[in-house]
DNA sequence: TTACTTGCAAATGCTTTGCGAGCCG
DNA sequence: CGGCTCGCAAAGCATTTGCAAGTAA
């Protein structure tokens, strides 16, 4: 998992102070889960009272233009981010918890980019969930 | 591709004037593509000036509890409606026309089965989607 | 009859934006 | 200094809901 503040500066962007703190909440809430804008805002104005929602929101889209972050749309109806990550991985989720697990299959990667093909179509981008209960042993 | 009058009658939902004619325009909307709730009234608008959009939202809900249609939220936004098919398919959509392919992929949908065991769950739901580009020959 | 439906308008919930003040480089 | 940012409140959008009147079975 890469340092959200880290990779803006690096990139190019402007910090400022508000950047700087929500780009270290995002980091942090990445190692545990995927927070929705609601969940940083809060984190984030723990640290500085003054940071508005709407500023989250407009550094949230920053932070995803520049590829440091990356916005999700499960079926809650809100939008999650999670720092950018090495690899690529999807998601499992559970939909008694909200619980989120990531996985990665290269099989399935593989027949995608395929299917595309055969469409006609050059892959850019795709979704995949996985909904499940757990299974008690 | 089912009739979704046909069928929410036959599962007892009571019938009503708007929803037939809410059923036999996502019917044939289906045919030929995923009609969003503002394109499905102003189709069902067109042939009872009454209908409003209110009723579109309750009544594409009803039909999906009924299991009459099903509900994708693709990358746009909103929410688009398509009538039960009797296979399950998955969908690739064009990112520069919106266009939509159907595809069905026996591989992908057995190895998703599969991680979700891995990860101790049992699936009950998934979403698949690619995005894609045609390719120019 | 009578519980279920409807149209309308108002209310949601999440997200975006105009504006004047403030800050970074 | 001068353009980029910010906080605030208002605006947007898709969707939902309260209510009184209308309707299917």
């Amino acid at each position: 998992m890469i340092d959200v503040k880290k990779l803006c500066k690096e990139k190019g962007l402007r910090m400022t102070e508000q950047r700087n703190i929500i780009a270290d909440v995002i980091t942090k809430m990445s190692i545990t889960g995927h927070p929705d804008v609601n969940e940083i805002f809060l984190n984030a104005n723990e640290k500085d009272r003054n940071i508005s929602i709407a500023t989250v929101y407009r550094t949230v889209k920053l932070f995803e233009e520049y590829g440091a972050i990356e916005k999700h749309d499960f079926k809650d109806g809100r939008s999650r981010y999670e720092a950018i990550e090495d690899h690529h991985h999807d998601h499992l989720i559970d939909i008694e918890t909200g619980e989120i697990h990531e996985f990665t299959n290269e099989q399935i990667e593989k027949i995608q980019s395929i299917v595309a093909e055969t469409l006609g179509y050059k892959l850019v981008d795709h979704r995949l969930e996985l909904y499940g209960i757990k299974i008690k042993k």
